[in-house]
DNA sequence: GTGGTCTAGACCACC
DNA sequence: GTGGTCTAGACCACG
């Protein structure tokens, strides 16, 4: 498991790394059963302080992502791979119905939004299409 | 000119501020040459100290979309609507292209986000179309 | 007397004003006995606060620059072309000696500075020799 | 990194501040990655308000010369140096270019400023060459 | 009347 | 410990 941390990020430190283990989970990188590695090795890894490191482990723990196990460390928890997948797409979607209101409101017409989409979409594609997402879809109506 | 402030809100006061003046001058409402409300008037009508009114009215001042002319007040430049229309559209294009990104990164298809721009700016469209300034979105919460 | 005055400068714009008499005076535009605009008039012309030109003209009063006749009005007094003159002198030398320095700290090799100089030169003196009255140049902030 | 500040200076203390750490960073005392000394600290040190100090540093962060590390602190931006360094040289040749306009306007001649320059070049060379770190430069007064 | 600046003291989230 | 924000009240120059 890999963290990108940057601590200019308006987006806290705790924070991103709570984003990233839940993404690395909802990918399937970290699996149920898996043991995250400890505060002192990643604060170690990081160069962050360890609080820090406790405070984004605590966040997980109370999202019901991942549990201690007595000895070994933290754990990810059974059903984490769905539960992450399920909150990672409500946020998505929120946030896309949030941006497609305000560039309504700040003036793009449906047509230049939606040219926008294909565009962004295509140039996106190829890139996406490699990594470990599921494959190909039949087109919706 | 119609400020809305939410001070609960995660955005500080200052900018909601300096966006609302960014957003009336692309919108029109504000126009170049145009005086703004001064710093002790709009601190009474918002009941916000004279500090934040001025802190926000100085971001504007050095985002070099409103000037000051000495002893009358503060005034929009001249150039101000188009840079702030600008302005608007590059941050919403910029964070569209990241929600898409992320979208894709998240495991929705390509065809599966299409279809979900094309409902939410089906439900959008009307009740924006209609409404002359929406001065505030409301946020994802 | 053209005055070409600019709210949104950094400088006062009763300074503004005072500069631009003194420049008139030292340039010859304005000789000794002739009489100054009315405070009315001026006010009108410009558009500005009628206090603000009572107020450069009476800085430039206690610089000695004009006098009060009696029931005429203001007048450029005897000898003013001449102190305008050595009191512009005095001032670009003085400027010209500080920016040379700050230039030295600030990097620029002697060498440099001589070869800008010259560009410089070169370059203006063709545009001032022809120039009636160059009123305002920006500042450099 | 030292500080002076003189509060019945024109230019306003937080400027006084900006300036010095943008001269520091474009000399190279201050590097990239370094840490400021904390609001707190330099405002004990200056016995300035903290208040003050912090808006001299959301200038600077504003102009992309620092960045906060949260509850670390504030940190030069990498590339910080090369951008002073620009901004420097470019706010000096600016203001010599006005200088020397002005001076041929004020009817100085091409040959008596460019004698005033070799003059004031050789008085201050022997001075600024050897000056290691030379944090202020005295004003006109 | 206007904005510009500074001080003093407080609360917050983050590390 | 760190910076970010807000409030309160003061003084200044300018118009």
């Amino acid at each position: 498991m890999f963290f990108s941390i940057d601590p200019s990020d308006g987006v806290a430190i705790y924070d991103q790394i709570v984003r990233q283990v839940k993404f690395a989970i909802a990918e399937g990188t970290l699996r149920p059963g898996q043991l995250l590695p400890s505060v002192r090795q990643l604060s170690q890894q990081l160069a962050i302080n360890p609080n820090t490191i406790a405070r984004a482990y605590q966040q997980l723990q109370s999202d019901g992502v991942i549990e201690t196990w007595r000895g070994r460390g933290l754990a990810v928890c059974a059903g984490a791979t769905e539960r992450c997948q399920e909150l990672r797409r409500a946020l998505i979607t929120e946030r896309l119905r949030f941006v497609l209101a305000e560039a309504l409101h700040g003036g793009l017409q449906a047509g230049e939004i939606r040219a926008m989409v294909d565009r962004e979409l295509g140039s996106l594609a190829g890139r996406v299409a490699t990594v470990a997402s599921p494959p190909q879809v039949a087109g919706p109506g």
